[in-house]
DNA sequence: CCAGATCTGAGGTACGTAAATCAAAATTTC
DNA sequence: GAAATTTTGATTTACGTACCTCAGATCTGG
């Protein structure tokens, strides 16, 4: 059976107390004791049920989760996904606190981190706008000893403790890689939609995207990005514009939110006419359109996993443990038609 | 503060056993009292603490992993993965307990199932031959109340609590979707490359895979499909003498192992004359591959993935909880050279 | 050598839940 | 209608650790 601190006791011949305070690292013990109780330790292959410490020491694990008060459809199922873990995490001694905050407003989220920091939590994550702003902020609740995990969208070098979230230089590239290989025979140009050019992860889903294009693909016209601002109507009339403009266009790269406008615009060309699509994030309305043959491939991330991961990490950090690489690292996921989840 | 067993029994007006009673389903309680106390639970928002469940319970959790002693990178990888989770394991009340059987061997597996089911363990989870003496053990299993896991390879039936692997035929028609459309533009037949027809898996992928090649690819020939009976050299021959037989071979879709055998024969192609090569795990061989532009993707099924989720499900069943089902469902995972992990 | 400080041991309680034991009430049986 | 049986409620102990108190032991310095 795994061994307790009664038998780290009885072997090391002390009192309960004396283990205690070596493990606790409390004052009190001489040093040949300290040894003896060490050796104990690592003789038995003890280790603290970190289970029954919290529950003795009453301790329960806070963690804040800073959302953008976004209304597309990823954003409202990150939200349900954080809520829901929420009432999973409370049977285990976790109290996550969700904040709002508006979108895109770095002043905003800095107060937030500043709000959150004031109460002390075990850890924070939030969806991350790279500003020298929030990096301050984000250093400083580093600073003070709590977790810092950003989600889906990342800071710029360290100030973090982990980032829950997809490399979108590898999706862009990704996406590239599709885009050219499913166009190959086929002629015309390509155009990139963005949501906004200001945020990172669509600076850098273009980013690998063009790079692939041009190292494997040099021959396609890559046409200039342009802006949906992750609005379903403005994307669809980029969409059509370009159309307009390019006759022969036969390939959209969409990296932004709106896609509802892009399909729309989509779902009015005759079949043949029909350019290869390739978006993010799996919604009703993308997997009906990929279900629809109107467009070809969803790259997408899981925001149920970047939850959950973000709150093993965060408690991870909480406690001094380590946890497995592997199962952190959020996949890029492709879905075509056939491997729908 | 959070709500206790203490505070549920004050608010519903009976006594700790009553709403111990409830939470763990036992008999004697009233109708009416009953549901005064789910009342309670509801009003106050009661979460059972497991952590303090489990300390209280002293439990220990036993379950059995049966897997192939097979020699290919796949199974060799998901041995790995067991035994790393049986080691965390360890430290959170559970006992992992991994039996090695001859791979494809009926017999074997039926023997190490009754085995299994003679040490009365919490659960048994075993990558499965769709058999019917398999299938009569494993109900077996389920008679005496033990949670079974099908792991990597399902049974046929309801033979199971769980099933933790990903849909084959669905992998197959995404080969067979990516496959098509990387060959838009160029004549010539495509290779079935199978391990063995018998198992289960692969006559499934290649039932998805010429299901879509026919839906949509009909002008597209497809050969009749060979075994390369998991061994490299043996694939490697077949390989060769298709090549040597169509000299307009440009597609390949291995679904079973021994691909190291298929890429050293696409290796000593010319590059013009390669065809396009999908096949199933990503190992270092074929990520290799992947990386060299020798083959064109990898579907991949995460083995870690599928022993902590089949850990996750069997401790589940074992406690009558419930799982988070998005968290169990096991992807396909699409690799490009793009996004590698 | 004695007072004071510093260590160590023994024992207890608490955390939140599970589960066993025991007591009381309700129901059935003869 | 009393005894036997079943149903329900109350109380208590245990899990592994933290942390508290208090008493005794050992070590300081004057």
């Amino acid at each position: 059976m795994k061994p307790t601190v009664h038998d780290i006791a009885a072997h090391a011949g002390v009192s309960l107390a004396t283990v205690d305070r070596v493990l606790n690292g409390r004052a009190g013990v001489r040093e040949v004791t300290r040894l003896r109780v060490e050796e104990a330790v690592t003789a038995l292959g003890f280790v603290r049920d970190v289970a029954a410490a919290n529950l003795a020491k009453g301790r329960v694990y806070t963690f804040t989760f800073i959302l953008p008060a976004n209304d597309n459809s990823f954003m409202i199922g990150l939200r349900a996904e954080v809520e829901q873990a929420a009432r999973r995490a409370s049977g285990e001694r976790m109290a996550i606190r969700i904040v709002d905050v508006p979108a895109f407003d770095t002043g905003a989220l800095v107060a937030a981190l500043e709000d959150a920091q004031a109460g002390m939590p075990d850890g924070v994550a939030f969806v991350a706008i790279d500003a020298a702003e929030v990096r301050a902020a984000a250093e400083n609740l580093l600073a003070a000893g709590i977790a810092v995990v950003t989600l889906v969208s990342d800071l710029g070098g360290t100030a973090r403790t982990h980032y829950a979230g997809i490399d979108n230089i590898a999706a862009g590239r990704t996406a590239g890689m599709l885009t050219g290989r499913f166009l190959s025979g086929r002629a015309g140009p390509v155009l990139p939609l963005a949501g906004s050019l200001m945020v990172r992860d669509h600076r850098e889903r273009l980013q690998g995207f063009s790079a692939v294009m041009t190292e494997r693909f040099p021959e396609r016209a890559i046409l200039a990005p342009v802006e949906g601002r992750d609005d379903p109507a403005t994307a669809e009339r980029m969409v059509e514009e370009a159309l307009a403009a390019h006759g022969d266009l036969c390939g959209i790269y969409s990296f932004g939110a709106g896609n509802r406008g892009l399909i729309r615009a989509i779902e009015r060309l005759p079949t043949q006419m029909r350019p290869v699509v390739i978006l993010h994030e799996l919604t009703d309305v993308t997997r009906l359109a990929l279900v629809a043959d109107l467009i070809d491939a969803v790259l997408n991330q899981d925001a149920g996993h970047e939850v959950r991961s973000a709150i093993r990490v965060l408690k991870a950090a909480a406690d001094g443990s380590k946890v497995v690489e592997a199962q952190e690292r959020i996949r890029i996921d492709i879905f075509l038609k056939d491997n729908l989840p």
